[in-house]
RNA sequence: GCUCCCAUCGUCUAGCGGUUAGGACGCGGCCCUCUCAAGGCUGAAACACGAGUUCGAUUCUCGUUGGGAGCGCCA
């Protein structure tokens, strides 16, 4: 703990691939109790495996933190910059015979391994090198240093969500610090970063509870202080299936993509795992408020893209119209190919926005629903429109024509007089609406028929419907 | 195989020894209605199984079954 006693929380992905929505959950988790505590909230980029990482998967996570609106606090950490630091952590380890090396090769190591499995042994290492005396490896060989853990006892991680962990410190083997060629291992760097960067508390995927146990061993070797641990349960896919990279994960930007909106992501992937008595619909800052560890679940859970639709419906919604206008506007920036707004578009898609809104559940549908308002001119039908506008419903469209010239444009007069229309003509007002709607917008769906034309304006809308009146 | 974790409606979950087991999404019905939504009302839908502990278990313990994670010179 750090003098200041204000809690510590980082999120620490590996470049090897894009931020995912369980990593997303993480980074969402570690922020809102660093928000909630008045912490701070560190990113430490793990990018000590220099085979796999790309700074493609750098850009990709620090683009997805930013669309999910999680700020962090101070530089963004790259754990390959500290190597040197954990190779003299390594050393020193060595030095005080924490720690050993260990001259077996990895083709070794793996024949052991095959060997342990084909007799049903647990697959560990064996400690060959542990007491062995290093003068009797041949000179010049690669070694690894490994941790020279106890066998006795149990190592026991007091988890804020999964309570206390007992492992068998027989069941866990020495450990890698240093690989062969002077570089960290995962293990090593975590606890050394952790540690000098002041991190307090840490959340992470539950795949890493088993991990906690190897990392306190190392914690203490080396005499340091034990964060707290919250190991969050992993998120399933719809099947069931383990979500992960290798298992059609989708990338935070592709639920950019499919219309979502952060303030969704975040209230949805909140309630992914955590509660708050009944309550759904959590706002950012209630989250903040109200995010706790106790609260956090222990089971894992599946993602469900109709609740996240339903939820989406919802802050669609509640948006405001200018601003919504801009997010639509922003998300035609990014469909194929790129659609873009024009100021008088914009303000039409604005007016119409209150009725859009109500009936859209991602941005994509949103687009679709306010495609009426992109072009001017006559519409193409679609089936469904084409069977309205029947030869019946052409010619009544031509005497509401003369009805609706002499009317004043506004939509509760439109209203009147289509009622007026209908009533003298003995039909139903959906008889009159809906060929109206085809001709207007070539759908048979729509917003309220008389504020469409209301925004689409006198001149535009008699020139589409006039383009089917009979 | 070994270690660890998990288990309430289809899904997300509330519950923290005594409840008509609650809410939300989805699904069915009704209302509203110019379409589609939204909204309101309403219906169906769950404590995996077996032993204990207890006056009493969804809740505590153990086991079974079923899921999941880890077991690398990956993170």
């Amino acid at each position: 703990m750090t003098q200041n006693s204000k809690p510590v929380l980082r999120f620490a992905p590996s470049p090897t691939g894009f931020l995912h929505i369980g990593g997303a959950r993480t980074a969402l988790f570690n922020w809102l109790y660093a928000k909630h505590t008045g912490g701070t909230f560190l990113l430490r980029i793990e990018d000590t495996d220099r085979e796999r990482s790309t700074p493609e998967a750098v850009d990709a996570i620090l683009k997805g933190m930013a669309w999910l609106g999680l700020n962090w606090d101070g530089q963004t950490v790259y754990q390959f910059a500290r190597a040197g630091r954990h190779r003299a952590i390594a050393e020193q380890l060595l030095a005080e015979g924490k720690a050993y090396r260990c001259y077996a090769t990895p083709e070794e190591l793996d024949e052991m391994r095959a060997k342990q499995r084909a007799e049903g042994k647990p697959t560990r290492y064996d400690g060959r090198w542990r007491d062995r005396d290093p003068a009797s490896a041949p000179p010049g060989a690669p070694f690894v240093i490994r941790l020279r853990s106890t066998d006795e006892g149990e190592t026991v991680v007091h988890d804020k969500v999964m309570g206390d962990v007992r492992f068998a410190n027989d069941q866990l083997d020495d450990m890698i610090l240093l690989r062969s060629d002077g570089t960290p291992t995962y293990m090593l760097a975590v606890v050394v970063d952790d540690h000098d960067m002041g991190v307090t508390h840490v959340i992470r995927g539950a795949d890493h509870l088993n991990n906690a146990a190897r990392q306190l061993q190392i914690i203490h070797a080396l005499g340091w202080p034990v964060p707290v641990y919250a190991h969050v349960p992993l998120i399933h896919g719809p099947d069931g299936a383990k979500l992960s990279k290798r298992h059609g994960a989708l990338a935070v930007e592709a639920y950019r993509d499919m219309g979502y909106l952060p303030e969704t992501m975040r209230n949805y992937l909140l309630r992914l795992g955590w509660s708050h008595g009944d309550d759904e619909i959590i706002s950012t800052e209630q989250a903040i408020a109200w995010f706790n560890l106790e609260n956090i679940g222990r089971s894992p859970a599946r993602f469900d893209f109709k609740k996240l639709d339903n939820l989406n419906g919802h802050y669609l919604r509640t948006m405001d119209d200018a601003a919504l206008t801009e997010t639509l506007a922003q998300h035609l920036t990014h469909a194929s190919p790129p659609i873009v707004l024009n100021s008088k578009v914009r303000a039409r898609i604005t007016a119409a926005m209150p009725g859009l809104k109500e009936r859209a559940k991602t941005l994509i549908e949103l687009a679709q629903s306010a495609g009426y308002l992109y072009t001017d001119g006559p519409r193409t039908l679609d089936d469904a429109a084409a069977k309205v506008l029947s030869p019946e419903a052409r010619a009544a469209l031509g005497a509401m024509l003369q009805a609706l010239e002499q009317t004043d444009w506004s939509a509760p007069a439109l209203e009147a007089a289509t009622r007026n229309f209908a009533e003298g003509r003995g039909i139903k007002l959906g008889q009159a609406a809906q060929p109206l709607r085809a001709a207007l917008t070539g759908h048979t769906t729509s917003p309220p028929v008389f504020g469409v034309l209301e925004t689409l304006g006198r001149e535009e809308s008699i020139n589409r419907i006039r383009a089917y009146a009979e």
